[in-house]
DNA sequence: ATTAATTGTAACCCATGAGGTTACAACTAT
DNA sequence: ATAGTTGTAACCTCATGGGTTACAATTAAT
């Protein structure tokens, strides 16, 4: 399995930096567009907020791509974040050594 | 992009179909393999519960999986959930066209 | 320079959901 | 018949998504 090695970008800075900035536009304005408040949006530019799947879908028609593109990126930065909170998963063993163990 | 025609699976049934009935194991012995109380287990075997990133993570160290497939059969699951509970979405323009718009 | 409008962020509120503990009915084991 | 186990949900806590409203800062208009 793959190791992430840094965190994944969150999809916030994406919008950010590969859609306002380069088209010159303000978060009210694509707030308008995405019918969503300008809070909203503001909380996901800023990082603060999650991409949900309501928000992917609208993205992905305001921007022509695919709501998958918008949660896997929040995916990736979640499952990073979960695997750096806590390390209590860690301690999951396989279910098929404690099936040897359990016979032992 | 795709349509989904039908609604994806929900990891829990895929947990309950795929591991629990073939392998005999209990809700309670999972739980306490996974290191989660039988309650959230049960929510999720009974498709009331969603697969989180932490989830995700000790299901993939259970079963020799990876947490992405956990974590994509859920978010399939939850964007289709979101296509179909409201039509808000479906408003959204792409943003190229307003361009056009705003110009004429 | 002053006033008006706009922008971005957060307080406040509400709703929802994840998670555990506890409780309990139903089921299984003794 | 009694004891133990199982699965589910009530209760509680906490976190987060979302909008409305407010406001300081910025920008635009006069």
């Amino acid at each position: 399995m793959r190791k992430m090695r840094r965190q994944p970008v969150h999809p916030g800075g994406i919008i950010k930096e590969d859609y306002l900035k380069p088209l010159s536009i303000t978060i009210t304005e694509l707030a308008s567009i995405l019918g969503v408040s300008r809070k909203t949006l503001s909380k996901i530019i800023n990082e603060r907020g999650a991409i949900t799947p309501d928000m992917a879908l609208r993205l992905s028609r305001a921007f022509d791509t695919t709501p998958d593109l918008w949660l896997n990126l929040q995916k990736n930065f979640d499952l990073w974040q979960a695997e750096q909170t806590s390390k209590d998963w860690e301690r999951v063993k396989p279910f098929s050594s404690q099936l040897l163990h359990s016979q032992t």
